[in-house]
DNA sequence: GGCTCAGGTCGATGGCGTCCACGGACGGTG
DNA sequence: CACCGTCCGTGGACGCCATCGACCTGAGCC
């Protein structure tokens, strides 16, 4: 991981379907060279996936919520999680400190769905109670942040 | 918006650096046909971005914290936002119901940076409070969840 | 019917991805 | 010091891909 390699993280963050030609021209090497560091990020973790960012409203889940779970003091946190993730609607989960042992951030069509999903977590065994927000708008989302190399 | 667009979206989702040709491939359309339309998809702002999703320890952003934010009754709410928006630390940003005016996603290097960042924040003329959630881990973030057509 | 337009296919061409052989820098070893 | 792997890069070659223009086809409308 030296300093041109965070320069590829930080062009990919910012247009994953840069060419590797393209990313030659900005790093100062050559296309091999490039496609091969990149291959070594992706194999080794620290570049996970390409996604195409998409406007929500647009396919349809225009409701976001975040929820916060509070846990059964007799579940197994390895159950909840997985009953977590056999639901989709659920975009992100983070295992929080604090009262509530994890924070979801959830995405429906319409709060009908939403009091839907919220129904299906509360009867979740290990599942105490959940506290929901509504997200009005979403004001940004997964900016990439400019990369400060470890240690500057 | 057809379903073949909607394949796009999907495919695009998935893994933002499959060429026009596998795309083409996968719906059953030629290359120049799919060209077009993900070019209507981008500028039409269903797709908003292509990006790498990075492993945020790799880049020295170990910390994730959460954070709501009471807005003071006199402030004004894009005055506040503009200055959320100034601070690179925060990713996502939504407006929400309810007391806290806005969760914020923040990821920073270390929790001394983090306290800087909620000191920065109370500081913040609009801001009457904040309450500041720690990740202990991300079990998983923006994982995309399958398409349903509008209506079915 | 015939016009027009949207949205597709096909073909050509220049650039790109990717494989390979080669070469210099570096560090450990007789 | 000379020697020799190893790592990491370059340059060339070749086939595939992106992209443009020309043409085709079906739907909607005078």
């Amino acid at each position: 991981m030296d300093a041109i390699d965070l320069s590829l993280v930080e062009l990919l963050r910012g247009n994953a379907r840069l060419s590797y030609a393209e990313l030659a021209r900005q790093v100062g090497l050559s296309a091999p060279a490039v496609h091969e560091r990149v291959g070594k990020l992706e194999s080794g973790g620290v570049i996970r996936a390409y996604r195409a960012e998409v406007e929500p409203e647009a396919i349809g889940l225009g409701v976001t919520a975040l929820i916060g779970i509070v846990e059964d003091s007799g579940g197994d946190a390895d159950d909840v999680l997985e009953a977590f993730r056999q639901m989709p609607e659920i975009e992100s989960c983070y295992f929080m400190a604090g009262v509530e042992s994890f924070l979801l951030k959830a995405r429906v069509g319409t709060i009908a769905e939403l009091e839907q999903l919220i129904v299906r977590l509360n009867r979740t065994p290990g599942v105490a109670s959940t506290r929901t927000g509504i997200a009005l708008s979403t004001k940004w989302e997964n900016r990439p942040q400019p990369l400060t190399p470890p240690g500057a």
